[in-house]
DNA sequence: CGATCTACCTGATGGC
DNA sequence: TGCCATCAGGTAGATC
């Protein structure tokens, strides 16, 4: 569910809701969100008793660092969710998998229905040669600056399909399926034109269109779809999607030209796209 | 090497 | 009502 916007939104609350706390303990319902352990007990001992230091973000991953040598990774798939509750008295959604109480008082909790996400510890120094998914993930399109030159030479070097690129994590990490078609639709460019058949202009459409487009959708805190799955970490909705122009738009009229927006599959996946505005 | 499919899960929705 | 098929924000691994 939650891509970079999401993610980010998620990482600037948690800065402000966990940095410096305690964990006291830590409940852990099953083994499968945190399935990189081979057992309950070494997932909650490399927490317990640590304060958290810091958070950062890494694509559609979340890397909470912690006062010892490990950091705490998240990512959150399609449906997972971190909440922040203040007291213990919320009743437990059904699928909460992980729940860290802090020593002063409240806590974090993980639910994941489809439970396609998953929490690990992991040492943070070399953390990339202990997470390959890490180490290969490709630049970040929020937060390393790059000339629209040089995103014009990592165009150019593959030849794929533009949203098969915008949505591997290799090429760019944290963009999946809304805001590949959000960000093509803003750049006025269809989903299937290969990456070596930009001009220079449409380059220059293109990269601007990804930063914009993605830095908007953090300033209004991601995007809820109908079903709600994604929330932030105090359980509320995000607002970007009553800004989507293509994303869950089938049939309704282009914002900008009023033609009927298309959907189509791609790569198994849904996609929507405005066929007089994109080309 | 890249492109394409399949599996991993639960839940919501729509057709019959 | 229920039953079945389809679809859903992601990713890794197998296969071609």
């Amino acid at each position: 569910m939650p891509e970079l916007p999401e993610v980010e939104t998620i990482k600037r609350d948690l800065e402000k809701e966990v940095v410096g706390k305690r964990i006291r303990s830590v409940d852990v319902s099953g083994m499968r969100s945190i399935r990189r352990h081979p057992n309950k007990k070494h997932f909650i001992t490399k927490l317990e008793g640590h304060k958290i230091g810091g958070v950062k973000r890494k694509g559609k991953y979340l890397v909470i660092k912690l006062d010892s040598p490990d950091v705490l990774v998240a990512h959150l798939g399609m449906s997972g969710q971190l909440l922040r509750t203040r007291g213990t008295k919320d009743p437990l959604n059904k699928h909460t998998h992980v729940v860290i109480t802090f020593t002063q008082g409240g806590a974090l909790r993980f639910v994941d229905p489809r439970t396609f996400g998953e929490l690990f510890v992991t040492p943070s120094d070399e953390l990339e040669d202990h997470v390959p998914e890490l180490a290969h993930l490709g630049f970040d399109p929020v937060d390393d600056m790059m000339s629209w030159t040089r995103f014009g030479d990592l165009l150019m070097a593959r030849k794929a399909k533009l949203k098969t690129l915008l949505m591997d994590q290799r090429f760019a990490a944290g963009i999946g399926n809304i805001y590949s078609d959000e960000i093509l639709f803003a750049a006025g460019l269809r989903y299937d034109r290969s990456s070596d058949s930009l001009t220079s202009q449409e380059v220059r459409r293109l990269y601007r269109a990804m930063v914009e487009t993605l830095q908007e959708a953090i300033k209004h805190r991601g995007s809820s779809l109908a079903d709600e799955q994604y929330r932030d970490l105090f359980g509320e909705s995000g607002g970007y999607q009553n800004m989507h122009k293509v994303y869950d738009r089938e049939g309704q009229a282009c914002r900008r030209c009023r033609s009927t927006i298309v959907r189509v599959k791609v790569n198994g996946r849904s996609s929507f796209l405005c066929p007089q505005c994109q080309v």
